[in-house]
DNA sequence: CGCATTTATGCCGATTTATGCACGATTTGG
DNA sequence: CCAAATCGTGCATAAATCGGCATAAATGCG
């Protein structure tokens, strides 16, 4: 497909724009182009979708250099994960030992369960082993290593050495992209690499993820999904597709 | 009507504000951007929904992250720690790499860090770790294994198995006790023994301590004060019995 | 070349969002 | 216990967004 050149050099120079200014408005471009802000509306639209900015109210924000941090994401779309997280955290036995993988809805999980319930529980994630230090009958065991600022968790081969002497029952897996074909993907090859071991390590495997994930992928695959033992998604998300898979689905439905 | 701010830029200067003073005011927010309290007040209330703040009569207030016993531990007399907390970094230079013990006043040093130092951290505190993860400059390594719910971090024999491979600058050690006879003494046995030996293997150490804990001391010695190389205390403390040790006293000044 | 198809764009109407204002309820400090 | 400050809610408004449709130019193909 070719792409029209006055529209790529549009979307060029609001790049620039964005990187210089920090923000862009709708009207000031549609001015300065020449040009209705529907089509700056759609140009932004069409960044935003490309990962090259974030769209708000007016125009749009440059995005935060290579990604978001783990305690930005968790801040976002709280009230679904929060959902997702009761949901998930039913699922969850006594006396179960269960590896909390680095996610924004696994802190919420994590955040989410009763204070009391007795269970070992194995992280690489200091925001999540500091969340479940609250409960008073968890056992926390804190997998260390060189931290990665992007996933906000030890993933390196010092962590690695560290997750392959244990054994969960349960493996928490953060996702950040699910789809039928290419499975359950993740953004950092380092990151997709722990994930794997940490399912392998792991009798079985749940994850909870909001709409947005939902037949999306990222560039480095973790595991197909039949790995999933049990799919936890938002009420009203379209899973037709993960129908007949032997996979457990649980549909999160809000509570008022 | 001229589209002023938008209101992502507003609600991120106002978690800006919120980190570096500590609170604010819906009437200053309001003047500051030219909208109404009202407008204030849902940006406000959407953050606290988000769990970005805390809302109080008149503004807001910084939540800190989980609220853990340690967590709990930081919020008390936290304007003090926070002056203990700017002395104690301005001793540390860049390239340095650090290691963070379990203790509230370190949460305060960590997060007191500038944004852009560079520098390895190492720490056994999921808490300190979540802290330095948000710094952009610094290269974070994780101590894991049992965490100790009273210490709030990982001391136990894994912990220390990974401790005696590194050899870190500084110790910044965090005391339960300040004594001249007793020396720095700990309320658990094991986190006496995690804190000596990452004593040994640190070159200088370097101990901030709040008013109340000096004189005092708890069941189990950690080391003799002369081991220490620097020692951080508040204005107005009497610290006579600590001069003429070869120790560096740096008394910390409140500003305003 | 002629014609179907795609693509970028503009325009219109319905809907959503951000914001301010008014009024009654609630909290605070003395 | 009162006055002042602050809060929450409902309503109004203007701006911004979205989706559909039309147009015109560019493109592809026989």
């Amino acid at each position: 497909m070719l792409t029209d050149l006055l529209l790529r050099q549009r979307q060029t120079i609001i790049k620039d724009r964005l990187k210089s200014s920090g923000r862009v408005l709708a009207v000031d471009l549609a001015k300065e182009f020449g040009v209705s802000e529907d089509t700056i509306r759609r140009d932004l639209r069409d960044m935003a979708a490309a990962g090259l900015c974030e769209r708000v109210y007016g125009g749009a924000l440059p995005l935060a250099p290579g990604g978001t941090s783990l305690t930005t994401r968790v801040s976002e779309s709280a009230g679904r994960k929060l959902t997702l997280a009761h949901a998930a955290v039913s699922t969850i036995r006594e006396g179960m030992t269960v590896f909390f993988d680095a996610s924004s809805t696994n802190v919420a999980i994590a955040q989410a369960l009763p204070d009391a319930i007795r269970l070992t529980a194995v992280t690489n994630t200091p925001v999540i082993a500091a969340a479940l230090m609250e409960k008073t009958g968890i056992e926390v065991i804190l997998i260390g290593g060189k931290i990665d600022r992007q996933v906000g968790a030890a993933i390196g081969s010092a962590a690695q050495r560290e997750m392959a002497t244990l054994r969960p029952d349960l493996c928490i897996l953060g996702a950040c992209g699910i789809d039928v074909d290419a499975g359950i993907t993740a953004f950092e090859y380092e990151d997709a690499a722990f994930k794997r071991l940490a399912v392998h390590q792991s009798a079985d495997v749940l994850v909870a993820v909001t709409a947005d994930k939902i037949g999306t992928s990222a560039p480095h695959a973790v595991i197909p999904t039949e790995r999933c033992t049990t799919l936890v998604v938002e009420a009203g998300t379209s899973i037709a597709a993960f129908k007949n898979m032997g996979i457990r689905i649980i549909i999160a439905k809000e509570k008022t």
